[in-house]
DNA sequence: GTGATGCTTCGACGCGGGTCGAAGCGTCGA
DNA sequence: TCGACGCTTCGACCCGCGTCGAAGCATCAC
């Protein structure tokens, strides 16, 4: 993971979208020849698997525990130096939403995991995860989400990761995955153009609000 | 990290307690020049801190955020390969009981976190930190740990993180440490031969089950 | 003072590995 | 069937860096 080409792909890899390696090899700045050595590497090293379709071949990280080491090397990492108005941009809409593997995080992600917990909708479980409660399992259906078929998953239920910008805890597994994915279906937050970058549109701030009593700053 | 020298002093760092250049360059079976400049590098890069002693440098991770990343990668590496008998039982006694940067860890460190939550001593404020509750503060009053020397200090108070043996949550933070540092103390531990290793004492079974209700398998 | 110890700096060596050009292989579309 | 496309394999280059010997610089013991 040191290598910086392989650094590149495997940050690119964080928001859990699988890519292919023609992708991968343009974020790391390499050939394709190079790339393709830096994914075997990586492969072999388990850190990603790969599904073919086609004449394309995507790439994914392997599982959530790969996801966590990249998240706590960003955290001791030095700061990237900001360059340019544009980057500058780009890292502001980042910490205000984005995808963090598969599951929401940045400013929207904590403020919406504290909502949960300060409403009584899901409750830590003294184990490092959490259960829905009788009350969030009323409200979490209005919103058409599945749960048993979450718990049946083979994926652990609802864990919490440290955000690497806002230093607060944000909710992942199945049920930030799944939740996620519901909002942006209802149109709450829509895809950036910058990977994992999300944001937050009218609807979404007034459905965190009415919903989940949850104000994002 | 990525190098085998530094990984190894990293891994020998990690139980808290700062190490000597030279006891570094023998843990990674390198020269000491070599030591010097792998310890350099770390240095540079933010990982690990330098006290001067008398003839002496010592060595320790940066903080516990440093901790974490080698724990998340350990979580990840494929197991070390079981050579000897001598190595076996390292290994379980390791799994049993240990040190985690400076708290407890292994198969102890996790019914002992497990304890504390069902006897109702800490409960978790859902921001991924603890609180000790009235209850818990009489008991570990008993024990003479002073929770007003641990809130002042600009350590944080209590969390947990994941045990990669035993895949579950041990405690953390100031209070994790004072009160390994404490059990050591009274004799509920002693520490083994081998680095990061504890062994469990027979006062301690007795203490860990009359105190907290904690058995440990 | 003198010598021993702990550690760093300097210099040189040599291997590992990241890099890309060229070629090969499978897939897709016409 | 043919060419375009995506990706991998092979081969060669070469820079980077981990390594240690030798020397230098502190500190400690006597």
């Amino acid at each position: 993971m040191a290598d910086r080409a392989r650094a590149a792909m495997l940050t690119a890899l964080l928001d859990g979208r699988p890519l292919a390696a023609g992708e991968l090899a343009r974020v790391a700045g390499v050939s394709a020849q190079t790339a393709s050595a830096h994914l075997t590497k990586l492969r072999e090293g388990g850190l990603i698997t790969v599904v073919k379709q086609g004449r394309h071949r995507y790439f994914r990280l392997q599982g959530h525990e790969v996801a966590q080491v990249i998240e706590a090397l960003t955290r001791i990492s030095p700061p990237v130096e900001v360059r340019s108005l544009k980057q500058s941009r780009q890292a502001a809409a980042l910490q205000a939403a984005r995808t963090c593997y598969d599951h929401l995080a940045g400013r929207a992600g904590t403020a919406f995991f504290a909502a949960l917990i300060d409403g009584g909708l899901i409750e830590p479980d003294g184990r490092e995860a959490y259960e829905v409660t009788a009350k969030g399992e009323e409200r979490l259906h209005e919103l058409e989400v599945d749960l048993a078929a979450l718990r049946a998953a083979r994926r652990r239920f609802a864990g919490h990761c440290l955000d690497w910008t806002e230093r607060r805890p944000h909710l992942n597994g199945a049920l930030g995955a799944a939740l996620t994915g519901r909002m942006i279906e209802l149109g709450w937050f829509v895809r950036g153009n910058t990977r994992r970058a999300l944001t937050l549109t009218g609807e979404g701030r007034t459905g965190l609000q009415d919903v989940f009593a949850c104000v994002v700053p």
